[in-house]
RNA sequence: GGCUAGGUGGCAGAGUGGUCAUGCAGCGGCCUGCAAAGCCGUCUACGCCGGUUCGAUUCCGACCCUAGCCUCCA
């Protein structure tokens, strides 16, 4: 039984599929318009891992998660480039598939972008006007008119009067109420346009989601996801526009991400905090690094991003590593971790109790190796590689980990010896160690400590390498 | 001001009404030519004040503090 905080509910709840054994996921993905930052990894690896572990635990899931491709934003950006907003959406979701790809985040089963959808959104407005919840406002936009959704409010905990008390809603004339949102933008001279009943226009933002989740996923379905802030305005917003115009019910369960704080503050560009992927990635020996460190907290929870925090990730899974390092290969049975990683994960997806599994079945696996049982290590070597899959790491060879190294910043400087060099010095080394010239061969030693390769010598003569 | 999360040991970060999170760092030991890795053992905890309880870090109440949202935002 797995059970999930639901942020409507404000509670754990236990995860009932609409329809037996398939599940329908739809999260909110990427605007393009930028690279992909580490907050935007953040949310793709958790619901990555999440629509991961659902499907390890033999769910049929449908993932959905949007790319929009047409706002503002964009807009501007690609007036400011002097290119169309096409190019630069283009290159962005180019951008971010190769991120994707690096970060082991696996592509949604559908990925709608909002410019393939206008017809449905469209239609979407059309019924919304129908049903009375949206109106033609005098400047020409179409609105959803607040006060004629009750539930309105309910998932951010907010109330219309709250909202109309706070002192940064904008006076706009051209709406009944400060409240209503747009559905349908007006054309404005030189920006992208469609025919619309309403006159050539583009969608509002709010409008996508429900539209893209209601043509793949149909009017109610089980989860739904996205970062923090999307709760209020924009969840809350979907909720009344997807049950407005179905009249029933929409999600099951709402998910959402925290957010990646860089020195206890929120990731910003007017802070100049902000760090891509394409940034930090060359900081670390592998991507994986990222992925442990995203996991190494609870999804819901902040997570504060700083190189320390890496590096702490980098010496965690390094212990899998050298744990999983020379153990023969051997067939994955469940044992009793995988019992516990099952409870840990069933339990709103708690990553980092998992992780602690994972650490557990390392000692484990370590102990059984001084023990001299071999055939016990590999087996709990396998479990622990099939486990880890579930979470999209100890992917690499662990032979290769130990290879790889920062191709940028502060762990990188010093380490520039090539494998071959390495092997050389070592060779040298072991001569040394043969005619017990310790002298020598500490100095050897020595002398690849300070270009960041750290010795070991294992029984029988033979000396293992890492870069550190 | 309203709403929502939090405040755990040197750091990061789970969790629980009364034996262990986990990783990194420290200390002692085993192993090693010495190291490293590993194993064993070990020390620093649960914001503050009350209440409930045989017993609270865990439940309840007040308070203090932090972050996020209330405007585009993962």
């Amino acid at each position: 039984m797995i059970r999930i905080h639901d942020s409507l509910a404000g509670t754990r709840r236990e995860l009932e599929p609409i329809e037996p054994g398939a599940l329908r996921m739809y999260v909110c993905g990427l605007t393009v318009y930028d690279y992909v930052h580490i907050g935007h990894a953040r949310m793709l690896t958790v619901f990555d891992t999440v629509s991961r572990y659902l499907r390890y635990r033999g769910y049929r899931l449908t993932y959905v998660r949007n790319i929009t491709d047409i706002d503002d934003k964009i807009i501007r950006r690609a007036a400011e480039n002097g290119e169309s907003p096409e190019a630069l959406s283009a290159r962005f979701i180019a951008a971010m598939h190769e991120d994707c790809a690096q970060l082991a985040i696996l592509p949604p089963d559908a990925e709608p972008r909002a410019t393939q959808y206008v017809p449905q959104i469209i239609a979407m407005v059309e019924q919304l006007i129908a049903r009375g919840h949206a109106y033609v406002g005098t400047g020409g936009d179409v609105l959803y008119s607040v006060a004629s959704f009750p539930g309105y409010g309910r998932l951010s905990g907010k109330r219309l009067a709250d909202l109309r008390a706070g002192a940064r809603v904008e006076v706009d004339e051209t709406k009944r109420d400060p409240l209503d949102f747009v559905l349908w933008k007006r054309a404005k001279p030189g920006e992208p346009w469609w025919d619309s009943p309403w006159g050539r226009g583009r969608p509002g933002w709010h409008i996508e989601c429900s539209a893209m989740s209601t043509a793949l996923l149909g009017p109610h379905f089980d989860i739904h996801g996205g970062g923090m802030d999307l709760k209020f305005p924009h969840h809350e917003n979907e909720i009344a526009q997807s049950c407005g115009a179905s009249g029933g019910e929409f999600v099951n369960l709402w998910m959402h991400n925290g957010f990646v704080n860089v020195d206890e503050e929120k990731m910003s560009k007017s802070l100049g905090n902000f760090f891509t992927l394409r940034e930090v990635l060359p900081k670390v020996r592998h991507p994986e690094v990222l992925r442990y460190f995203f996991l190494s907290s609870h999804y819901r929870g902040p997570i504060n991003y700083s190189l320390e925090q890496l590096e702490q990730a980098d010496a965690a899974l390094t212990r899998i590593y050298t744990a999983l390092r020379a153990l023969p290969a051997a067939p994955a049975a469940a044992g009793a971790a995988t019992e516990r990683f099952h409870e840990s994960m069933d339990d709103d997806f708690n990553t980092p109790e998992a992780l602690a599994v994972l650490q557990g079945l390392t000692r484990e696996i370590n102990t059984a190796k001084d023990a001299g049982d071999e055939a016990r290590g590999a087996a709990l070597g396998a479990e622990l590689k099939a486990l880890g899959k579930v979470l999209g790491l100890l992917a690499v060879p662990a032979q290769e980990w130990f290879r790889l190294r920062p191709t940028s910043g502060a762990a990188h400087a010093g380490a520039g010896l090539s494998d071959a060099q390495i092997e050389q010095r070592i060779a040298a080394r072991s001569a040394a160690r043969a005619r017990r010239d310790f002298k020598a061969s500490d100095s050897i030693r020595d002398e690849l400590a300070a270009a960041g390769v750290v010795l070991e010598d294992k029984p029988g003569g033979v000396t293992v390498w890492r870069r550190a």
